[in-house]
DNA sequence: TTTATAAAGGACAAAAATATCTTTTATTAG
DNA sequence: CTAATAAAAGATATTTTTGTCCTTTATAAA
């Protein structure tokens, strides 16, 4: 088990990579982006249909279309991205499964547990999209396996 | 998403339950531990068949049988139920799904999620099965949904 | 306007996780 | 020894996640 979900990794990697590449209303191609994420074409073309849908990240179509993300929207936070794709199960579901997560009925591994995921939350919440485009550009960081 | 898997969920809880109600020699057949915390009955037979052959749990077959835990077991880290069921994925893998985490080809959330990785490691190592015996046998913590 | 391009949409397929069913084996009580 | 009990083991079923394929729609360039 990961953290995320395979689908939300690829997400996070995808948003990642258009973000920096998408300087000037350039776009981005879905065969340039799953290469650029080592990740699979078809399936990815689904997860951003979604992630398009709802608001994130921004597409057209035809010749020199592709994805892009407004500049407004690099600010946006990466629990955007996250909720979309996982929900918030991550934020406020109880470790143990308990169908929910109380401090009056808590689970044993209540206290310990709700600090993790609310530095989890917290972090993501805190890191923008395009936080790190200037890294990427300049190498600094991977996004492929 | 959830931190763990469903498996893992039922792993940790049923532990949990098979610890408090395991004093003095007493077995608890599968029926009573999936009543306790509502989980389905077969499925869990199957988790703890594998969690009593890695050696977390303790079993006897025949009537009076049933899954208990040795009292030198009550130390053990939660980390164990974690890693034989979820692997250690958890503590170690990459946020982003990249094939490894490393230090020299990090992920843009490497450094945030490194941190925070290790506690969760650090909360399980630290937290042992038998710690919550008193609580349970008081009400104080719950294991149904 | 026609053609090429690229995403959207819907159907389908494969793999993994979750859940159930049935038979076998070990153990204990009578 | 026999019968009853309870976990082990193996097979099968269902659901969810992940991945692919094929057709449609929108857009732009020629
Ligand atoms: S009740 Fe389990 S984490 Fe809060
Ligand atoms: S490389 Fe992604 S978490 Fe370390």
């Amino acid at each position: 088990m990961a953290i995320f979900s395979k689908t939300c990794e690829y997400a996070i990697r995808a948003v990642f990579y258009i973000a920096h590449t998408s300087n000037k209303g350039h776009k981005t191609g879905i065969k340039d982006i799953a290469a650029g994420i080592d990740s699979p074409e078809l399936y990815l073309a689904k997860i951003l249909q979604n992630l398009s849908k709802q608001g994130i990240i921004s597409s057209s179509k035809g010749p020199n279309g592709g994805f892009y993300i407004q500049e407004s929207s690099l600010t946006k936070p990466l629990s955007d991205i996250v909720e979309a794709v996982d929900g918030n199960g991550l934020f406020y579901g109880c470790a143990l499964g308990l169908s929910q997560c109380s401090e009056v009925n808590p689970c044993p591994l209540h206290h310990q547990f709700k600090s993790i995921r609310d530095q989890i939350h917290q972090v993501l919440r805190q890191t923008t999209i395009g936080e790190f485009n200037e890294e990427l550009i300049n190498g600094l960081f991977s996004l492929k396996k």
